[in-house]
DNA sequence: GTCTATATTGTGATAGAC
DNA sequence: GTCTATCACAATATAGAC
């Protein structure tokens, strides 16, 4: 019999409340013991499962960023439209949105993230996108269009979901696509 | 003969220096060892300047927050139009830019400012542009786009601001507005 | 897999001399 | 205003029993 999907063992428990202390508190705000507290575990318990705090935060990290990577290699590998790419862009931030936002704005993860050996950074992707959506030989008028068309893509994909429901429903999502594209062409 | 308004005294540099840790390494992932020791003093002599950690960041954070909220207030208040309140974000953004950008991003900060006494915290901020930009009786789909605009404001700015010599010139100021205006409208 | 207990180091903050 | 020395406690992490 499998384990069920969810998220019932201790494990899939501690990355659950990690991910919501993390972005609430950050990353170097969170100790192990207020993790372990509201699990009503023991310290010792959760070192069973993790080597050390920074493998929690790894293990959380991993996925989403490898989600990014792929998508802004893809973007240029695959010379994707601005269209494609904003819409990869809104769908992936959507889809990972809290640990979307731990990567984006939390500095204490971006450091650890920077100082450790798997290659393509936040940063890194970020500047990829740039380049895709400000084309070749890009004037600065293009470039700063650019940002603002990653920014409407990224950060307004999180404002929206952190309003009300925190759902991005169809409607949504094409409204805020059609914002970007309009930010990024005149 | 008064003191060079520039960052001589200890205090100055104390404040310069926190600044600097707290946007590369988070407030709680910044101890007053780190501080102290890039400064080449002890941590008694930065504590004979503030009394508690969290005052070094509450007064670098007070100015700028003030902005911020009577940006909005004032918002409200005079009926502004859009283009004027994206117009006055950009600049207040820019302005203040490393502890824009610590107010936005690090959870850490907006914990502390959560629980303190003066109120107009960076949420309820935020919530008044976004209201004001929407207009009366907002659509879902002006509610949206409001929050593109705003995104484009404030990560924009900081994002190319982050590139390159760190100046917003007119020239980019220009055509970051047009984007966040064309982000609003049709 | 989980516990209690503890080692060890880091951290915010203070005492008191100069 | 700055120092050395130190306190009290919180932090990450481990040992060893169950």
């Amino acid at each position: 019999m499998p384990k069920v999907a969810g998220s019932d063992d201790t494990r899939s428990r501690i990355l659950e409340v990690a991910l919501r202390l993390f972005i609430s508190k950050g990353y170097a705000g969170t100790s192990i013991a207020d993790i372990t507290s509201q699990l009503g575990i023991s310290k010792a318990a959760l070192y069973h499962h993790f080597g050390a705090k920074t493998e929690i935060l790894e293990e959380l990290v991993a996925g989403p960023l490898a989600e990014f990577a792929h998508l802004a290699e893809y973007a240029v590998v695959q010379r994707q439209t601005p269209e494609q790419v904003l819409a990869a862009l809104i769908d992936t931030t959507a889809a990972t949105r809290s640990i979307a936002a731990m990567i984006g704005n939390d500095p204490s993860v971006q450091e650890i993230l920077k100082e450790r050996a798997g290659l393509q950074h936040a940063h890194d992707i970020n500047d990829s996108l740039t380049a895709v959506l400000a084309g070749a030989n890009p004037t600065v008028a293009a470039t700063v269009r650019a940002h603002a068309a990653l920014a409407v893509a990224k950060q307004g994909t999180l404002a929206i979901m952190g309003t009300a429901d925190g759902s991005l429903d169809s409607a949504r999502r094409a409204e805020l696509l059609a914002a970007a594209l309009r930010a990024l062409h005149g």
